[in-house]
RNA sequence: GGCGCUAUCGUCUAGGGGCCCAGGACACAGCCCUCUCAAGGCUGGAACACGGGUUCGAAUCCCGUUAGCGCUACCA
């Protein structure tokens, strides 16, 4: 058996939404586990609407989400002279027909039907002018469409997630292939150009279900084998309606923006609406392509749910090495405007595992690099209230005493020396740690005041401190 | 309206006739750990849409109902 050849075929419309990253995603993890080939075309024949900006977004949102292509980006807006000449084809073996209404005349029509209550459909009777008329039309040079003539019979075939799904072709309107402008409509080029590039397998979204009858027809009068096909169902938002910008965050973009590692993404993503089989959620991508299988996958639509999305990132904030994480570290310290020249391996590791997102992880070790960013925010006036300015600074100039004395600037050694102050002058341990977690940072939370003090510095530490004193007691 | 698709905790899901008075994860609550907060560990509440079949036995198969979604363009 040949390698399949799948395909993500987005329209440069708009952003790329988590629905077609999903879709591109499946498509890739199951050209990689077949030894097959992943095509990238971009659907760019709707010329109102198409960008180059978007198409770019597209590339780039892929990109990062390391789902690559083997093939293209092609280009299906250069395909169009063989999208006429198979619309020409059909209509040369007597598949199709001239159609010679105006677009007016149709939606004046539809219009009609929809006053007097009845379904609108094309009567191929009236539609289909004797060859004479016809002949005498085009030669005087009036402007038609070509429209598909839709066979009768049981359009059917084994969808590789939903099994077996069947239509009747008398259900379907005989569709337009060719505008009269000469271009092709969607479902013409998309067979066409599936045809011509080999295509074996179509795994796309739920919602080109209704297409597949049309297409499965298009490929059988063209005399072309037809691929799989597998439909994926769509994403929700938590309202349960399709995802849209009313949701917030819907394009890959937005999340990189919000500190979602791509490898998270990927994981969220492949799992929503497929399951390895088991109970696991944090699932690599080498175990993804092994494992992955269309038949797991879910028929029903998905929720988006960015709660999960945040835990799972944080999953992996925790687990990746601070080395993987330096350089969305620094894009998000950039976004912030702050430039530093120190390693900032420790700091990442002090902090990680209170960080869900890249973002709140930089915004913690800019704290600690920009003593310009200590404020101290609610929660710390209430627990200066609580145990009293005199007493708050009387333990941090007594920490700070104790610590200007440290000989080695590590947690460990800064560690014992903290507790032995505390026990040494009947001090609870947290009424000398908060103080000085409050001084070095403005919040009661952080990650154990000894590592604190030592990714924040020497220097830093004691000045904070000092500064401390002298503003609280002030 | 027509046609099609779908239906397990609030959410993501496991489940392919007996292993299921339904398992895991997120979220939520409690406890442990602890200088704080996370992380981690433990515990708890929480679901097979409804009605009929088939079967010794159904979350699993069939039919119907209901609900949701999709399509019904000279958009993709």
């Amino acid at each position: 058996m040949p390698a399949p050849r799948v395909r993500f075929a987005p329209s440069p419309t708009g952003f790329l939404h988590v629905g077609g990253a999903r879709t591109a995603l499946f498509n890739w993890l199951y050209a990689r586990q077949t030894g097959g080939v992943f095509v990238l075309r971009i659907e760019d024949t709707d010329k109102e609407r198409s960008t180059e900006a978007h198409t770019q977004v597209i590339l780039d949102g892929l990109t990062w989400l390391g789902v690559t292509w083997d093939e293209g980006p092609y280009f299906q807006g250069s395909y169009a002279d063989r999208h006429r000449a198979d619309a020409e084809r059909l209509l040369a073996s007597g598949h199709a027909y001239r159609d010679f209404l105006t677009a007016d005349e149709l939606d004046a029509a539809r219009a009609r039907a929809k006053a007097s209550g009845v379904p609108f459909r094309y009567h191929r009777a009236e539609l289909e002018l004797p060859a004479d008329e016809v002949e005498r039309r085009a030669t005087a040079g009036s402007p038609y469409t070509i429209r598909f003539a839709m066979p009768d019979d049981e359009i059917a075939w084994d969808d590789a997630v939903h099994g077996p799904i069947s239509w009747q072709g008398r259900d379907l309107d005989d569709f337009i292939i060719l505008r009269s402008d000469g271009s092709a409509i969607y479902n013409m080029a998309v067979v066409s150009d599936d045809i011509a590039m080999g295509i074996t397998h179509v795994i796309r979204g739920d919602d080109h279900i209704s297409n597949t009858p049309k297409q499965i027809a298009l490929y059988r009068a063209l005399g072309a084998p037809l691929p799989v096909f597998g439909h994926v169902p769509m994403i929700l938002g938590t309202d349960g309606k399709k995802l849209s910008k009313r949701h917030g965050a819907t394009a890959v973009g937005d999340y990189q923006d919000m500190g979602i590692l791509p490898a998270a993404m990927r994981n969220f993503l492949a799992l929503l609406g497929w399951s390895p089989g088991g109970n696991e959620e944090i699932v690599d991508q080498e175990a993804m392509i092994s494992r992955f299988s269309l038949e797991h996958i879910q028929k029903k639509p998905a929720v988006f749910d960015t709660t999960k999305l945040e835990w799972m990132n944080g999953q992996y904030l925790s687990a990746l090495a601070a080395d993987d994480l330096i350089a969305p570290v620094e894009r998000q310290l950039a976004i912030l405007g702050v430039h530093t020249d120190r390693e900032l391996h420790a700091l990442i590791d002090a902090v990680k595992t209170r960080s869900r997102t890249v973002i709140h992880l930089a915004e913690q070790i800019a704290v600690r690099i920009d003593r310009s960013r200590v404020h101290r925010d609610d929660n710390a006036a209430k627990f200066v209230a609580k145990l009293g300015a005199a007493t708050f600074t009387a333990n941090l100039a007594l920490a700070a005493a104790e610590l200007n004395g440290v000989g080695e600037w590590n947690a460990a050694a800064l560690e014992g020396q903290l507790k032995a102050q505390a026990t040494a002058h009947n001090l609870k341990l947290g009424d000398l740690m908060q103080p000085i977690r409050i001084a070095l940072t403005g919040g009661t939370v952080s990650e154990p005041v000894p590592l604190l003090l030592e990714v924040t510095g020497r220097d830093e530490s004691l000045a904070r401190i000092a500064l401390a004193v002298q503003t609280i007691s002030a």
